[in-house]
DNA sequence: CAACTTAGACAACCTCGTTTACTATTTGGT
DNA sequence: ACCAAATAGTAAACGAGGTTGTCTAAGTTG
């Protein structure tokens, strides 16, 4: 299913259109290997996620913050996390109000897996544009992207 | 509410996220000109759904063609674009199965100035990077982007 | 003319977000 | 030590944007 945005994209419109296309190549092309490797119900939103919470786990509250969204938006992503067996709920010491979500062996897998499959994805730019040029780009954006940038929405891509 | 990604984002995860960054931010800021310029209600999406339409107009199915999606969500798409006054529906001359989705004065304005707004961006870039840098990033993704890929999600941003 | 195929619409459901409202804790100030 | 305020988690109701499946009416084609 091939789908250019059809009549010629107006000259403005090529940047964000590209900016967002090589993120986009990225993200499916990460997906597809994953599913080769035994994630196939992974979503571009679990990985931010599962990296949001990082190897020590973090609140439900305290993930809302981290990904810029609301607390309760938080909770159904985590919700959704634990049904597919990515990260788990457990009582908080220090607090008992609190649950600390933590990743699972799984969810600590597929972190991994994403971790090296990007490395390599990179390492494919660099052997088709050359070093220099891959660099470039990453310094041109990173001077341009303010760095306090949300991240957050960052999984809502094809599902499928 | 400034909310970094947060631990050290590991390696493999900063060129994706710097073009989801750059692209991020162009269409934020495309969106903090559009509300100043009296479309507030204007979402991301819905430049790319009237980019899609374009002057001749399309039918619902064809624009879900067009953007890559099914022909029911695109239907969708077309109701709330309607609701916001920036299309109208009219019988087809050639088809009595079909409706035809044209631009309102309000959504060909809303076009208009998305290119306008979406030029001046790329000239704050050039001006902050140098030409040469700019280019460089743009020729980098037109090599390394599929040039048939798909056009949709675009629209799934910070909500406000 | 009969047999596809297509356009549009409707329903049910999923993901991801929001706001509002509530309870149960923790914390901080007097 | 106590009470007020902030915080954690949850739930409900909603909206945007997407999916399948099913249906009817209208083109198309052998």
């Amino acid at each position: 299913m091939t789908n250019p945005l059809v009549p010629p994209v107006p000259p403005g419109y090529e940047l964000p259109l590209l900016l967002f296309g090589g993120f986009r190549t990225l993200i499916d092309r990460l997906h597809e290997e994953l599913a080769r490797q035994g994630h196939a119900d992974a979503r571009p939103a679990h990985g931010f996620a599962l990296q949001a919470i990082g190897p020590a786990g973090v609140t439900a509250s305290e993930l809302g913050r981290r990904l810029g969204v609301s607390k309760q938006a938080a909770g159904k992503t985590v919700d959704r996390l634990v049904r597919l067996g990515y990260v788990e709920r457990a009582a908080s010491e220090a607090d008992a109000r609190a649950k600390v979500v933590r990743l699972t062996p799984l969810g600590l897998d597929l972190l991994n897996r994403s971790a090296a499959i990007f490395d390599e994805l990179r390492s494919e730019w660099v052997r088709a544009l050359g070093a220099d040029q891959v660099a470039t780009v990453e310094a041109a954006l990173r001077a341009v992207v303010p760095s306090g940038l949300r991240v957050d929405a960052v999984g809502w891509f094809a599902a499928e």
